[in-house]
DNA sequence: ACCGTTATTGCATGGATTTGCGATAGTGGA
DNA sequence: TCCACTATCGCAAATCCATGCAATAACGGT
C-alpha cells in the first residue's frame, strides 16, 4: 500500500469528486519518495491519461496543499510537491545558490510557530515553509 | 532626505554603474513609506523614464535585493519590495486567504536562524523570509 | 573633452503558474 | 439505470517574472 488510500477518503468527505485525473495525480506523488516537480507530474500523467492538462495538475496540486494531502518545497523558481507523511514531518531548507535541499526536523520551528500562535493568533502555514539562504557549501568566502 | 545616498555609495563601492534608471527605483522605493510592487514601481519610473522597460524594473529589484538594500515580501503570488532599513528590521507575516500583511521582530527567528548555522552552517536569508499563514481574522471555525 | 571597455538597457521571447469559460463527467437521488 | 445538478476538465489566454542578445551608455583613463 501506497499509504495515500485515507486521502482519497479525505478528498470525498469534504465533497470533492473523485477523478481519474486527481487519483492519477495522488499516485505519482505518493509513488516517489521524495519531491517531485508540477511538470515531472504532469508528464507520468500523461503515461495514463494522454488529454491530462497542465492546468488541471496544478489545481490538483494545489487542492491536494490545501487539503494537506501533499506539501509543496520552493525549490530555485519551481514548485516540488511530496506526500505529506505525518509520521515524518519535515521541513525544508534551499540554497538559493545551488538549489540544494536538507531537511529540517519540525522540531527547530515548533517554539516559532507556537510564539506567533499566541501572540498574533497568527497561523503559520508550518507544513509549506521553505527556509531560503545559503547552504554550507556556498557560504561567500572573505 | 530619503535615506539611501547610502544605498546609491555601496552600489558604486561594488563596482556597479550608476544609471538614471537605477536611481530611479532607489528614489520610488525609498520615497514609498510601506511595500510596493514591481509593476507599481514600473508605473512610477515610467513618469520620469517613459522607455524604461519592465525587465529593468524587475533586474533592479533583484539587484538592490542582493545587495541588502531593499527587501522582498511575497504577498499573494506577487513580489513587494521596501527598502531596508537597519534601524527597523523586521520580518512579516502574510496571511493567504486576505493577504493582510502584519510585521514581525527580527528577535522571533533570532535562535531559529542561529540553530541552523550552528548545526548544519546554513544561512537563511532572514531578511527576505516571509511567513505564510492564516490571519486571526481568517481562521478556519469550528 | 574624448575613447575604449564592458556593464546595463530595451526589446523580444521564454518559462512557470493561474484563471476564465464553455463542455464534460462525477455523484447522489429518483 | 437514468437524470439533474454542478464540480471539474480541457483549452486558451493571461499574469508574473526571468533571460538572451545586440545596441547603448557609464566610467576610468588619457
Ligand atoms: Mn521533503
Ligand atoms: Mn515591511
Ligand atoms: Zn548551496
Ligand atoms: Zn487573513
Amino acid at each position: 500500500m501506497s499509504g495515500h488510500e485515507s486521502a482519497v477518503a479525505h478528498l470525498r468527505s469534504e465533497g470533492y469528486r473523485m477523478t481519474p485525473q486527481r487519483l492519477s495525480v495522488l499516485d505519482i506523488v505518493a509513488g516517489r519518495p521524495g519531491h517531485i516537480g508540477a511538470d515531472e507530474v504532469w508528464n507520468l500523467a500523461k503515461e495514463q491519461h494522454p488529454y491530462v492538462d497542465l492546468a488541471t495538475i496544478y489545481r490538483t496540486l494545489q487542492l491536494l496543499k490545501r487539503l494537506g494531502v501533499v506539501t509543496e518545497v520552493v525549490i530555485g523558481n519551481k514548485l516540488h510537491f511530496e506526500l505529506a507523511n505525518h509520521h515524518d514531518r519535515h521541513n525544508h531548507m534551499v540554497c538559493s545558490e545551488c538549489d540544494s535541499v536538507q531537511t529540517l526536523s519540525p522540531a527547530y520551528l515548533a517554539e516559532f510557530s507556537q510564539r506567533l500562535q499566541q501572540e498574533f493568533g497568527f497561523t503559520p502555514d508550518l507544513d509549506n515553509i521553505t527556509i531560503g539562504g545559503l547552504c554550507s557549501i556556498c557560504q561567500p568566502q572573505g
